[in-house]
RNA sequence: GGGCUCAUAGCUCAGUUGGCAGAGCGCGUCGCUGAUAACGACGAGGUCCGAGGUUCAAGUCCUCGUGGGCCCA
């Protein structure tokens, strides 16, 4: 790379490198990060800024599980920014990188590895093997994930990473749990969730969303034979008949109506709706056109024989009745047999089921809840992995997803079954193994979340962006339940929760050395291993209830939001270098996607630290969206859209990567592909280079100095001031933007700053770089876009980094070994308000938008902008545009190609507005009336109704007597300006082109046109720009013959041309034909 | 059912304290040519989701809806 490669003698450090156009932007970013780290850029980074105010940032840590996917480059593009920016404003920062590598995530991979299907086989395999194998495969994946992150341009202490299964961060958390234990918030419950059999563990909401699939069940309708009312029974309904066997209670709505129907000599009760409706298979995915249709419980009825509505009835009068249950002779039932009453709920729906549903608490986390509320009985019908225990008679040992047919025909058998259909819904399934879940009762421990509103108030201490966040945060935290802490795991953090098997009583250990002191047995065989399964484990302390000295560690691992929420203690010092802890706490910013974490990681942040020191661990959140792909789709493995972060590097660039995600609003999507970075690197990448390369291989051949060549201000042109007082105010905008965290504000000003650099100032300061010797306007021209390529590639460096070294080390480094060694070292510029000038800004601006109309003109007049015309007439709207046209003459003159500009008051008599009427409204509003409504508006000025239209006003005419009114909706004005001028008006302003053209203009228009095609001769025939030619130009035209000699001077100058000669130059040459209008032109040249 | 959020051109999105609806892509026409993997101009393309309200003035603020997303229940 420039500047980079080897020793510097005293030639070439004031040699600007040749920028090659088609740069392999990957290939230069690799180099790029060989240099720093040659150079060690990153550490001497941190020297220069050492001791300076702290800025303290937190990340958070990323799953070290799988390589880097593109989505994972959002956050930390953010998180390089932010430092980078803080650095070059002069702050020290910690540089901390963190990995989250404990959690159920890697058991999974390597389960996947060994082909284990159960918990059975993880512990034969062996628990202390199983949890080093994820440990290890946690190291790995951190060393990948660093090295492609460093690939990302990602600047961290890669050696300093924090890990969260590290003992620290493990014995911090035991901590922390043995705060909330002493404040007896630790407690032992029961919940019932989604669990999978195989798996042997419980299923998190969030897991469980991966899963839903569309299967069928077969749904059972039964009777519940009402006990105080022999003959009479409750139509309940189900789909999963396995839970009847430990049904509890039936509920109905209080004020929803039932109906009592009559069928032989039964009475059934339920829903009137529930009766009568329709009923269909509630899906999404699947077509229910091609399912078996759903009776309605109605024709269900009619199906059986007559039947009768025998009477209506409140759902009121229904609660507190007893019934028979379905399986009262299965001993792991009996518990509930005194207690099946109908309950009163609400959540009865008159559009699913018969109206009175089942409530199994042992098996339905909504019956749990409902029946916890109650004090009814939890029957747990089932173990582990899915079986059903031996107090369930014919059912005992057998799988409860297998069991729906023996249940159908055993309540056949004893006539209380009333229909049985297959029923397709939405089901959840295990996301990795694809079994059904089911609903089981167990028991996990929980921290008691009532001090939420201390939680509550630390949240408010942090700045949120985007600002709804907090929030977002404080709903769930209002309405968060407690929170369980247990996962039936192996490995992650041990719950260092001792519980006693003689007295029930639980301690919670809140250290190594507590543990150690406490230790009766088994410390030997901890000792110097990590506070895991199975190691811990076999440690036994001494009740501090009853004495026992058999107490031994719960099995259960910890949820594994813990890890990564004690960080901002853990990983600053907290337990063992509380001043250095004291200096950076709390952090200044942090940064994550937004999905999930306002209940995870936020969360938890906020809860452990609100625990530990009363306050929030941060100073600002700032959230972002998700990474979807080109489409809009999400990304995922199995969709195929996925991207892999190495092929992106280096297909596309991270810089070009950097740039999107910086300039994406954090709160929405960010739809990354080919098609979105192309987009990114054609508008802002490559025109950015392009001025680069423009000015540096001008700059090398002039052999520019940036030491000797400068301009004083007065020296400076227009354009000159103005392209700085813009850069100025960017500069403004950039420390703004970044201060706030609102990059891709920045980017938008950034990116319209590089059209303009390119578009407006390059494009016209262009010619001022081409010429012999240094005059002042060349270096002006040159000192300015110098200025300005230094200045905004350092403002942009902490989005694009490598870019923006390679241009400083060529533009800058290369110049003058002085300056600092990298462009991340040179401080961050600062905004110079002398150089601003609103006013001169607003005059750019009119002349820039008087060209364009100009432009519309010649479009009209049909003559391109090669041939030159006499004048251009100006009636600009106020003092702006009038001072502009004054002011910008000379580039009026130039960009339009005109000889001369000229500002009038007014253009009305050269102008005339003709008006058509429009048919299509005047029909409707006249009528028959409308052939003299059109006559009438013939007979209108122009430009009065022009005149009064621009007021607002409408214009009313006389129609066969009658007064109407002309809206501007019913004529279409049209101007038009003679058969010499073409003309273009937006508003008042008004531009005139004369379209005459005189001898010397036609003459100047084909050197023009030929000096264009020799132009692209000599670029196609490999000449350097300085070489001179000898050029042959032959044609048998009289007018061109005439052109050429009239404007030899003109072409020899711009073809660098030492003759023009009539004869042919040889077959050596290079030649090409054109034509000029229709005349055969041969052109032919020659290095001189 | 509740909370948060989004809705602007065919597509992707800007739009600051309320002040003449914008860019890029795509499309059409044309131009430019030693910055050229280009580039520029001009043009067509709009119910700023809908309905009310506040205001001299609403894409922007308020209320109520509709539709999508995330979360909770």
């Amino acid at each position: 790379m420039a500047g980079a490669s080897g020793a510097k003698t005293q030639e070439n450090q004031m040699a600007f490198e040749k920028v090659d156009p088609k740069t392999d932007f990957p290939a230069q970013e690799r180099e790029v990060l060989a240099f720093w780290e040659r150079t060690q850029a990153f550490e001497k980074l941190r020297k220069i800024n050492e001791g300076k105010p702290r800025w303290s940032f937190l990340d958070g840590p990323i799953t070290a599980n799988n390589p880097m996917g593109v989505h994972h480059a959002w956050g930390r593009t953010y998180k390089d920014i932010y430092q980078r920016y803080h650095a070059a404003i002069g702050r020290e920062l910690r540089y901390q990188n963190g990995f989250d590598c404990q959690g159920l995530w890697i058991e999974v991979e390597v389960e996947k590895e060994h082909g284990f299907k159960d918990k059975k086989e993880i512990e034969k395999f062996g628990i202390d093997k199983f949890v080093n194998e994820c440990k290890a495969r946690a190291s790995k994946f951190a060393a990948i994930q660093s090295e492609q992150s460093k690939r990302l341009g990602y600047w961290m202490d890669w050696d300093d990473s924090y890990y969260t299964m590290s003992d620290e961060n493990n014995y911090g958390i035991w901590a922390f749990l043995k705060k909330c234990y002493e404040k007896g918030l630790i407690y032992k419950g029961f919940d019932v969730m989604p669990w999978c059999p195989r798996c042997g563990t419980g299923i998190s909401q969030m897991e469980m969303n991966e899963g839903y699939r569309e299967v069928p069940h077969t749904s059972v309708f039964i009777k519940f034979p009402i006990r105080e009312r022999p003959g009479e029974n409750l139509l309940v309904w189900t789909t999963t008949p396995w839970t009847l066997s430990s049904n509890v209670g039936a509920a109905v709505k209080p004020d929803m109506t039932y109906v009592k129907v009559k069928q032989s000599d039964q009475f059934y009760y339920m829903g009137k709706a529930n009766f009568e409706n329709e009923r269909s298979h509630p899906l999404q995915e699947l077509d229910p056109k091609k399912l078996p249709k759903l009776r309605s419980i109605q024709a269900l009825f009619e199906k059986n024989g007559p039947y009768e509505v025998v009477d209506e009835v409140d759902g009121e009068s229904l609660v507190d009745l007893t019934y028979e249950g379905p399986f009262d002779m299965l001993d792991g039932a009996a518990e509930a047999i005194p207690a099946h009453r109908v309950i009163a709920w609400d959540e009865v729906t008159e559009s699913e089921g018969t109206g009175i549903v089942h409530i199994a608490p042992g098996c339905g986390a909504e019956d749990y809840q409902l029946g916890k509320e109650l004090g009814l009985p939890q029957i747990a019908p089932l173990f582990e992995n899915g079986t059903f225990r031996p107090e369930f008679g014919f059912l005992a040992g057998k799988r409860s997803n297998e069991v729906a047919d023996e249940i159908v025909a055993d309540l056949k058998s004893r006539d209380v079954l009333f229909a049985s259909e297959a029923y397709y819904h939405r089901y959840p399934h295990c996301w990795r193994c694809k079994d059904e879940l089911i609903y089981r009762l167990v028991d996990e421990w929980f921290i008691h979340m009532n001090w939420r509103d201390q939680i509550m108030e630390s949240t408010r201490q942090a700045k949120w962006i985007p600002s709804w966040g907090i929030e977002r945060e404080l709903d769930w935290l209002r309405n968060m339940g407690d929170w369980m802490i247990s996962k039936k795991r192996y490995s992650g953090l041990a719950l260092p929760i001792w519980e006693c098997h003689q007295c029930g009583h639980f301690e919670v250990i809140g250290g190594k050395e507590e543990l150690k002191a406490r230790a009766v047995t088994g410390w030997d065989k901890f000792d110097g291993q990590s506070p895991h399964r199975p190691w811990v484990d076999n440690v036994k302390i001494r009740c501090s209830q009853c004495g026992d000295e058999g107490v031994t560690r719960i099995k259960d691992v910890g949820n594994p939001w813990l890890d990564a929420s004690i960080v901002p203690f853990s990983t600053v010092g907290y337990f063992s270098d509380r001043a250095y802890w004291e200096k950076w706490f709390p952090a200044d910013f942090v940064v994550e996607a937004l999905p999930g974490q306002f209940r995870n990681w936020f969360y938890a942040l906020l809860a452990v630290s609100t625990m530990m020191v009363g306050k929030s661990p941060f100073k600002v959140l700032k959230g972002h969206g998700l990474v979807m792909d080109d489409e809009g789709k999400p990304m995922h493995k199995s969709s195929g859209n996925a991207i892999d972060f190495n092929v992106a590097a280096e297909e596309i660039g991270v810089d070009v990567m950097r740039w999107l995600y910086a300039m994406t609003s954090p709160e929405r999507n960010v739809l990354f592909g080919p098609v979105h970075c192309d987009e990114v690197r054609r508008s802002v990448i490559l025109p950015w280079w392009n001025v680069y390369s423009f000015f540096c291989n001008l700059a090398r051949v002039d052999k520019f100095d940036p030491r000797e060549h400068t301009a004083a201000d007065s020296e400076r042109s227009l354009l000159d001031k103005w392209i700085l007082s813009d850069l100025h105010k960017l500069i403004g905008t950039a420390h703004e933007s970044y201060a706030n965290f609102d990059v891709a504000r920045f980017c938008h000003e950034a990116q319209r700053f590089i059209e303009v650099l390119s578009t407006w100032y390059v494009r016209r300061a262009r010619r001022r770089f081409y010429g012999e010797g240094w005059p002042a306007e060349k270096r002006a021209a040159y000192a300015t876009l110098y200025e300005v390529l230094t200045t905004f590639n350092r403002i942009i460096a902490p989005i694009v980094p490598f870019m923006a070294e390679t241009i400083y080390q060529n533009l800058r480094r290369n110049q003058d070994v002085d300056t600092p060694e990298s462009v991340h070292h040179v401080p961050f510029p600062r905004v110079d308000e002398a150089l601003i000038d609103e006013s001169l800004s607003a005059h750019v601006a009119a002349s820039i938008s008087l060209v364009s109309l100009a432009r519309s003109a010649r479009k009209e007049s049909k003559l391109k902008v090669r041939q030159p015309l006499g004048e251009l007439l100006i009636v600009p709207t106020d003092d702006v545009e009038r001072k502009a046209a004054d002011m910008f003459d000379d580039q009026l003159r130039e960009e339009l190609n005109v000889k001369k500009v000229t500002l009038r008051e007014s253009a009305d008599e050269m102008v005339s507005v003709s008006l058509e009427p429009n048919m299509k409204t005047l029909g409707p509003k006249f009528g028959r009336h409308t052939a003299a409504a059109r006559e009438a508006i013939a007979k209108l000025d122009g430009k009065f109704v022009e005149d009064a239209f621009g007021r607002g006003e409408p214009i009313s005419v006389t129609v066969e007597g009658n007064e109407v009114q002309i809206d501007v909706e019913d004529v279409a004005i049209s101007k038009s300006y003679g058969q010499d001028w073409a003309g273009a008006a937006d508003g008042k302003t008004v531009v005139l082109l004369d379209k005459r053209l005189t001898p010397e203009l036609k003459n100047e228009g084909i050197a023009r046109d030929i000096v264009r095609n020799v132009q692209n001769l000599r670029k196609d025939a490999g000449l350097d720009i300085a070489d001179r030619i000898t050029l042959s130009l032959i044609t048998e035209s009289a007018a061109v013959k005439a052109a050429i000699d009239d404007c030899a001077d003109y072409i020899t100058a711009e073809t660098l041309a030492t003759e023009i000669t009539t004869s042919p130059l040889g077959a050596s040459a290079a030649s090409s034909q054109m034509k000029i209008e229709g005349n055969p032109v041969n052109i032919a040249l020659a290095k001189a």
